[in-house]
DNA sequence: ATCTTTGTTAACCATTTGGTTAATCTAAAA
DNA sequence: TTTTAGATTAACCAAATGGTTAACAAAGAT
């Protein structure tokens, strides 16, 4: 692994566990096993460091959510394969929502560079595809905002939230993770069963 | 007001904004408009600062879900009346679950600390009058932490992930507010509909 | 063989930051 | 009126922190 690489991946860790203002270079530096100047030397400031670690992670989720929902599938497949596929990849980054979430808190600024990126979430086609099916009777009138909302609330807090989840339910780090696994299919579960439209 | 109560909120406020290690002393001083040395005077440390500050923060929420988690009302009565006031009271504080969640993923030494106060979020009064309400056919069979996360992530997420949600549905201040409203009545609606156990 | 580019290090630097101190002020108690 | 206790300030301090530099090593290029 060469030393740029060592250095992002360290700064990857670091920066997910303290975030952007908690971290320290001379962390980031430690866990690569590499000196402190190297930082500079291939990165030039923190800035540039954590833009590059954020874009990343960032880019890491992005186009998996554009891919199903601009995909041709029915709402609630795409529902599905939507809670699937998140929750499976973010059990394998458990900290990058948490990471995600509160960056784009905090640093307002760096917020609007990755709107304007074109393979961020975007979720038009989908909020337009859910006011047809409501049309067609398919799914219960509902502001496809809070729909989307609802997904993403239920998908992403558990896992942005973990500290608070563990805390407050008293769960170990297995037992939040099978709730986790469980999760995948009560969510699409839930939200469908909510939506559906029964009326003959 | 006292010249400890300008402090206690100026450091509520940045605290907020900027996360605990975001957060600097003199930044607090300069918005209580005091002499930085007051703030060691009062607190001690930026850690005893904090510690006020998130406690104060943490026991504003917790009574009032409690009052409702363990009330003796009935599971969509409460759920109903939690995300209403929940949604309410945040409405006014909507930096508050962002700043609850934050600094409980990053500061795990504290969390423990919160979670033995006697007021915090307890709920297995909760959860056993769930699955007793399942047994009765009342509720459809369902795993009653599963059902807390759906309620604490469809409230809390859209606050606490304020900068992911605006930026992705693209939300002016006072859209997200409006969206937020409509939100309280949507939730429970939301959340009946996919447990009502419907079956004769 | 030597020159040049790239990688690497230790020491160093300026600034920021949390925290302290000693002097001063204020107001109430004695 | 004098004492005294708490409140307030400016100046100061040591440590931490992001960043730089100059010397040096390694590896290609000529």
């Amino acid at each position: 692994m060469s030393t740029e690489e060592k250095i992002f991946e360290a700064a990857f860790k670091v920066f997910q566990r303290k975030g952007f203002s908690g971290a320290r270079m001379q962390e980031i530096a430690d866990e690569a096993e590499i000196n402190k100047a190297m930082l500079h030397y291939f990165f030039r400031s923190k800035e540039k460091l954590f833009e590059a670690v954020f874009l990343n992670a960032f880019g890491k989720l992005a186009p998996q959510v554009n891919i199903i929902f601009n995909s041709e599938d029915s709402v609630f497949a795409k529902i599905e394969k939507f809670t699937q596929s998140y929750i499976n990849f973010v059990l394998e980054y458990p900290f990058l929502p948490q990471f995600i979430v509160q960056e784009m808190n905090n640093n307002s600024e760096f917020v609007s560079k990755f709107l304007n990126v074109e393979n961020r979430p975007n979720p038009i086609k989908l909020i337009a595809q859910i006011e047809k099916e409501i049309e067609l009777g398919i799914i219960k009138p509902i502001n496809p905002k809070q729909l989307l909302l609802d997904i993403f609330s239920m998908t992403i807090f558990s896992f942005a939230a973990q500290g608070l989840v563990k805390g407050m339910l008293q769960l170990t780090e297995e037992e939040f993770k099978s709730l986790m696994i469980e999760r995948k299919k009560h969510i699409s579960n839930h939200i469908i069963m909510a939506i559906k439209n029964d009326e003959v």
